[in-house]
DNA sequence: GGACGGTGAAACTTCAGGTTGCCTC
DNA sequence: GAAGTTTCACCGTCC
């Protein structure tokens, strides 16, 4: 048998926890799987909500209530939060005994447990193939072992493959040092918003008085060499400037030395570059997004906007084409091509693959404001529930920010236009379901249901029979949708009537 | 004799995470 | 680079 498999019973039998880091999905899921036929409690309460979280189980799911009615889980970025929430409450409870998880449960919450088992200290980088983990990834799982309020101490425990292995593992993390922590703020995405930012909001009036404020900073601190961090800010005021986020204007003051001429000239962000700054936006992104607004017009559609969104930095990680994918992609790219709102990059470009894998990232939202539920989703795109819930509140997000620049350049079509994908992409329904979702406890669901027996517009619903309404939505339901239309029906459900009475007992 | 099912090795794929953005009825 | 997954050839069994 497996050694982690041995592990796991191991702490089992002593009536104590594990957690077991995995360095992919696959492997979190499939060690789970594993331990999980190898135990005999019974939990089936947990199937339950495990498969109810996401309105249609999908394979994850249904995989994950195998294991967890039997006190073993998987936990990853891919869940849904309900997931995730029960995982770690029950794990806290003592009913979950062992986690198989990646990093995801390393750092931030604490779950401590008695033993810590690191399946590989290796996982693949982009680069180099196989590569350690970072020191400090290491003590951030190790750490995870030994709860202080039940245990006098906690084991990690890391496997390795041979004795060569054990040494290196030994030297690189048990003896070795945590890394140097770095500033974020060098990232380019990062400092643009910032200087924009600054710049918006009064705290910086020129260039001068914004390399004082950077130079304050931790990341000058480490940076050192202020002549090359001066010519990035300079790169980035110039782009800012070019992008019409912010205007230069003449010298300000009479007391300056023509060395500092330049640098006290007045910076302010226009309108626009101050909106861009509120929405917390990439300024890159805004400015893509507005080239991509003047690209709008009546030939273009959702899916043109959908593709705007995909092809942001924020998207990223994109969902990426798969092998056996390829073809498909080609196919759909030359099908939209007159769609997409900027040009496509040179197959032989580097960003090729990344634009293939926007296209991909449209597909699945399309799908979804199509009305295909989470299952079709992962099994069509491979994305899981966990992402489909972070990819659509991107693109709520980017789709708000491009309503908003669109009022600004008095564009009333991509206004218009953006404003109903942004509901069709909340609730993932069809255009024509968009009247009906103006009543509030109507979601993707129901209004399909409403829709399919003809009930297609408030109108429709106002002209309803009750009880017809009531079959097909419930009576409670069936009577506040009525209400919400103006029709104040007095008749009061059974249901209803106990509650009160109930209320007017205790 | 052919359909089906189980087995295992080779071939092929894919590979963690998630800051905090906005507005609102 | 390695684990996980899929594919496919092979063999035995049953009808």
């Amino acid at each position: 048998m497996d050694i982690i498999h041995t592990l796991a019973l191991e702490t089992m039998q002593k009536n104590k926890q594990a957690l077991i880091f995995a360095p992919s999905r696959a492997s979190a899921e499939k060690t789970a799987e594993e331990i999980s036929k190898l135990t005999h409690m019974n939990y089936p309460e947990f199937e339950e909500t495990v498969l109810k979280a996401a309105s249609t189980p999908t394979k994850q799911c249904k995989r994950l209530s195998q294991c967890i009615k039997k006190g073993i889980a998987f936990h990853h970025a891919g869940l849904l939060q309900k997931q995730k929430d029960l995982i770690e409450d029950e794990f806290k409870s003592g009913k979950v005994k062992i986690i198989c998880c990646t990093p995801t449960l390393a750092a931030g919450m604490s779950l401590p447990a008695f033993r810590v088992i690191i399946k590989s200290l290796k996982r693949y980088s982009g680069k180099w193939g196989m590569d350690w983990i970072p020191v400090l990834e290491y003590m951030q799982m190790a750490g995870r072992a030994g709860r202080p309020e039940y245990e006098a101490f906690g084991e990690a425990i890391t496997v390795a493959k041979n004795d060569a292995e054990r040494d290196e593992i030994y030297e690189r993390y048990v003896c070795g040092e945590p890394e140097e922590i770095y500033s974020k703020l060098a990232v380019e995405p990062v400092l643009r918003t910032y200087v924009l930012s600054l710049i918006s909001s009064g705290i910086v009036r020129n260039e001068k008085s914004m390399k004082e404020f950077f130079a304050k900073t931790f990341w000058a601190h480490q940076f050192k060499d202020m002549a090359k961090l001066e010519g990035i800010m300079d790169k980035m005021l110039s782009l800012l400037e070019e992008w019409k986020f912010v205007s230069i204007d003449g010298s300000e003051g009479d007391f300056v030395s023509a060395n500092d001429m330049n640098k006290s000239r007045t910076t302010r962000a226009t309108r626009i570059g101050r909106r861009v700054s509120e929405l917390y936006l990439d300024p890159l992104t805004a400015k893509y997004i507005i080239d991509c607004i003047s690209e709008f017009n009546e030939n273009k559609n959702t899916y043109s906007l959908l593709h705007m969104v995909s092809n942001t930095l924020e998207m990223r990680p994109l969902l990426r084409v798969k092998v056996k994918e390829h073809d498909m992609i080609q196919d759909e790219l030359v099908k939209n091509y007159e769609l997409l709102l900027q040009e496509e990059p040179s197959a032989f470009d580097l960003e090729y693959g990344e634009f293939c894998n926007s296209i991909k990232t449209t597909l699945f939202f399309d799908a979804w404001i199509n009305e295909k539920d989470e299952d079709y989703c992962m099994e069509t795109y491979g994305v899981r529930p966990g992402e489909i819930r972070m990819k659509l509140e991107t693109a709520d997000w980017l789709l708000y920010a491009t309503e908003e620049l669109g009022k600004i350049l008095e564009r009333k079509d991509v206004v218009k236009a953006v404003r109903s994908l942004r509901i069709r992409v909340k609730n993932g329904v069809k255009e024509e379901l968009l009247l009906l979702l103006k009543l509030k406890n109507i979601g993707r669901v129901r209004a399909r249901r409403m829709y399919s027996n003809g009930i297609k517009d408030l109108g429709d619903v106002k002209k309803a029979d009750v009880t017809t309404l009531g079959q097909i939505l419930g009576k409670n339901i069936a009577l506040d949708v009525k209400k919400q239309v103006g029709e104040d029906i007095k008749e009061v459900p059974k249901r209803t009537r106990k509650g009160q009475l109930s209320i007017q007992k205790y």
